[in-house]
DNA sequence: AACCAGTGGTTCAATATATGAACCATAATT
DNA sequence: AATTATGGTTCATATATTGAACCACTGGTT
């Protein structure tokens, strides 16, 4: 047993849950034990624990593999641990409504941003982030609004960790992003254009909890062009209108608001 | 290496993920242990090596473990394979807003029905099914309905493995229940009343993939009181006109409208 | 303040267990 | 008919999992 600590096997097999992606849906024996370079006989065994315990399914037809259900029923408790978003929720509604942009909603985990809700807008172009996909920290409004949040040393360790372009309007300059994190936090939102997806606008502002903490981001994101300046100006507004309105709900009190 | 196929320690710590439900959703490394009967040790390196892949977070205050967003990642993909489900979304919103019940699409997986999208009433009082949770396919419009289209041995399988009541008036007897299914091929849909939760009625009719072989349920559910007589005529007509365009735009062309 | 019972986490020798090269049987391609 | 894929199987080997026992720590009881 060496690096990599816990049950290797565990591990190597769950690997193996990973090359299942949004372009290769379905999977074969031999492509994954090609992928993983692996042995087939060890994919082969590690697949049918995973069969058997539901996170993959032979298509009868085409004898090749898919997720099975078990990550649906998981994820359900996954959001189920967020009381968060049953809060969070309603208020997404009336800004969306308000709007008509798409609002999305995000928290850090393990340096990645991660879009856990979601309301699309309504029209026929428009963003929509996936649901559960991790996104670099240091590229667009909801993620640089988490970062911005987050302990100096983390900040840090993830500078260091490099700043891969997303796009070419991503901000890859350490010096740059310290001073965009910096503004955010003294402004308490985050504007930004294309430095996630081409094409794309997204203010985002912190939603806290209890203790004050940055718990998640709340953005409303759409098509640059639609993003005018007087546009921006008032969903900039209702944006923080709402963050406080949800923050406060959550239990916290801001220091202007302390008797 | 005996029964239970595949990799045993896999199947030992995806095992481990079950013990979290929707009543413990966060568990210490002792409670994990003592609930599986394995070895602390053994479940450490398993939760490890669960963590490192992002199954399940140490909740840096309590320490205890959660499930974590992994599954979330896996659960977007498998959603992405029913591409099923982006057909009949947009069929789901129309249904909804014309009844104000809750809509739900449940597919059938290993014996079970599950969930696969929903779409909740705007009532105050609503019947809201958990997403991808397992449920038993004799009971309930939605699974009868499923499992009356299945083959026949699996039909019988099912029977044979026992028709335990989930409420008072779930369908237990064998009889009985081949009676209902019959019944449903041939009027193409199922009412049930509280078979499957106390107070709740339901709608469902099958949608038909291209080959006519059935891929799904759609169903209309909510309290019972709400659904009298001329309600559940008018939803049911708007049912099956709703599976047949759904039908239609999946390639099946039913038997009258064929040339 | 000493105790106890609980927790999360660690050690290490024994052997049960995962491993991987080589092997089928079958189905498309050539 | 030969070739090269595929999914699936076998079996000896030794590696990686196992589990009893042990820490260090925390919070509650007496």
């Amino acid at each position: 047993m060496q690096e990599g600590k816990g049950t290797k096997s565990l591990a190597v097999a769950l690997g193996l849950l990973d090359y299942f992606t949004e372009e290769r849906l379905q999977l074969g024996l031999s492509a994954l034990a090609r992928l993983s370079g692996l042995p087939k006989a060890n994919v082969f065994r590690h697949l049918l624990a995973l069969e058997e315990k539901g996170y993959i399914k032979q298509d009868a037809a085409t004898k090749k593999y898919q997720l099975g259900f078990k990550p649906l029923e998981l994820a359900y408790l996954v959001n189920k641990q967020f009381s968060l978003r049953d809060v969070v929720l309603p208020y997404m509604k009336r800004l969306k409504e308000e709007t008509n942009e798409t609002v999305c909603l995000q928290v850090e985990d393990s340096g990645r941003g991660i879009c856990i809700e979601r309301l699309e807008s309504n029209n026929r172009l428009l963003y929509l982030p996936p649901l559960g996909s991790r996104e670099y920290l240091h590229a667009g409004a909801s993620r640089k609004v988490l970062l911005a949040f987050l302990p100096e040393e983390r900040i840090a360790e993830i500078i260091d960790a490099g700043l891969p372009a997303v796009t070419a309007k991503t901000v890859t300059d350490p010096e740059q992003l310290r001073r965009d994190l910096k503004l955010i936090r003294e402004k308490g939102y985050a504007v930004t254009e294309e430095e996630h997806v081409e094409g794309v606008s997204a203010i985002s502002a912190p939603v806290r909890g209890r203790d004050g903490k940055v718990v998640a981001s709340l953005s409303i994101v759409g098509p640059a062009f639609r993003f005018n300046r007087e546009k921006k100006e008032k969903y900039l507004e209702k944006l923080l209108q709402t963050v406080r309105e949800i923050s406060r709900e959550l239990g916290y009190l801001p220091a202007e608001q302390r008797n």
